[in-house]
DNA sequence: TTCTGCCTCCCCCAAAATGGCGAGGTCACA
DNA sequence: TGTGACCTCGCCATTTTGGGGGAGGCAGAA
């Protein structure tokens, strides 16, 4: 069991394009025996890949209807922390029982586990597996596989973000102790003034910082430098 | 293999407050024979809690010399996704070599292995295991144990945001679609102007919304409205 | 040694952001 | 039939920021 799942892994790790990690998602469905194994990318701009085993149609579908904005798996994970049983999720609303008659007519399933994966930059991403069988089974098959399909999701995740950091790669700028301090403290919401008394120096050498670090940053504004110093984790508020 | 980490797992998920999950790292230390494990949230405000088998005096001067900021542990782990092992991380500023003595001082250990987490709402959290060794013994064991310890950073952390919930539940706010996309314009470094014009409304609606979205976050400024909306994972840039 | 990066301080002034006061409309929910 | 949340717009005065100029000292690297 443990030498599949380092077998399985390692499959994903070889992947050199988002092909390989297609044919790696119907792999995983037909080792485990289930309806569909998908990997998706989920960015605030809708964009970046996925790889998995639904229809075309059903991607087309979904993409179409814009269903990003109300799949309750989605809406669902971007809370949570903890690999999610769809059963757990609300499907009150009459929207959600409408996409989930949809989603089985596309052959999605009845069943499904789904783990959040989240990234450095905010970035977050969803593996699923689903199936079409009932309760009892299905609690079996999350309970023998969810820590191995975890481990896979942060395979396939580490892929993705390996294949974006090789398009636009971002060279991350280094900025000194003293702009680092003057950014933590514009991030917490301080102003040039207040900061500058905090870390004792002028006004204006606590501007000479703030443009140093505007310009390694590559920002317009100051608020642009704070969010990237944030985004790339040069800085914790 | 497989039962003891599932017993490990469940050690955690006993757990009922923060006194167990210190007691949990020490059982870890000892069922692995490392020198250190440390559960550490690191969060904004720099509070929020942490489990180790640290010593008091590092834990104290950790906190008291604020090296939270410049730990080239926790600076390389914001930008990663994948485990950490402290030998890749860079180490060459002054700062980080002094850090790193010190460190190795307090008995912290020369091998390290920092597993970054992140949750909902741009939760951040490190989970780590030192050991005094060389470093092929070093490479044997977190080839060995690297799965089963990012398993059990995972029931960690879960078992954190479990506490957390209970306490002081932080609650989240809820930005309308239109102050969303105000904030994500200027984290990405348009000016009022530029981003009220990006949004075909005048530059006093945009006003508002930058306004409401600042009450919301309980900002002292736009900057600093942004910095919360980028941490807690509201917006993404 | 020279050079580059970092830290510190000063001036002036235009541009941008903020804080306060208004106004009106839609839409959903109770 | 309110009530509240959201979207849209205007003006005024004050504060904050940004873009130019400068300057010197002190480290470590080439």
């Amino acid at each position: 069991m443990q030498e599949k799942l380092e077998s399985l892994c390692e499959r994903v790790q070889r992947a050199s394009d988002v092909g390989d990690l297609q044919a790696a998602t119907e792999q995983l469905r037909d080792y485990y025996d289930v309806a569909h194994i998908v990997y998706h990318w989920v960015n605030s701009v809708g964009e970046r890949f996925g790889a998995g085993t639904y229809s075309q149609e059903w991607v087309d579908r979904y993409v179409e209807k814009d269903y990003l904005r109300m799949d309750p798996v989605i809406l669902g994970c971007l809370q949570r922390f903890n690999p999610v049983d769809w059963k757990e999720l609300d499907w009150s609303s009459r929207a959600s029982r409408d996409f989930l008659r949809e989603a089985i007519n596309f052959g999605v399933g009845n069943q499904g586990l789904t783990i959040p994966i989240r990234g450095p930059a905010g970035q977050f991403a969803l593996f699923t597996a689903s199936d079409h069988c009932d309760d009892y089974v299905w609690a079996v098959f999350v309970d023998e596989n969810m820590r191995d399909l975890m481990i896979i999701a942060h395979e396939f995740n580490k892929k993705a973000l390996e294949f974006e950091q090789g398009g636009d790669s971002a060279p991350v700028p280094t900025l000194s102790p003293r702009e680092l301090e003057a950014m933590t403290y514009l991030a917490k919401g301080l102003s040039r003034s207040q900061a500058a008394k905090e870390m004792e120096i002028s006004e204006h050498t606590l501007r000479v910082y703030i443009e140093a670090a505007r310009h390694k940053l590559g920002a317009m504004n100051t608020t642009h430098a704070v969010a990237r110093a944030l985004s790339r984790g040069l800085i914790v508020v």
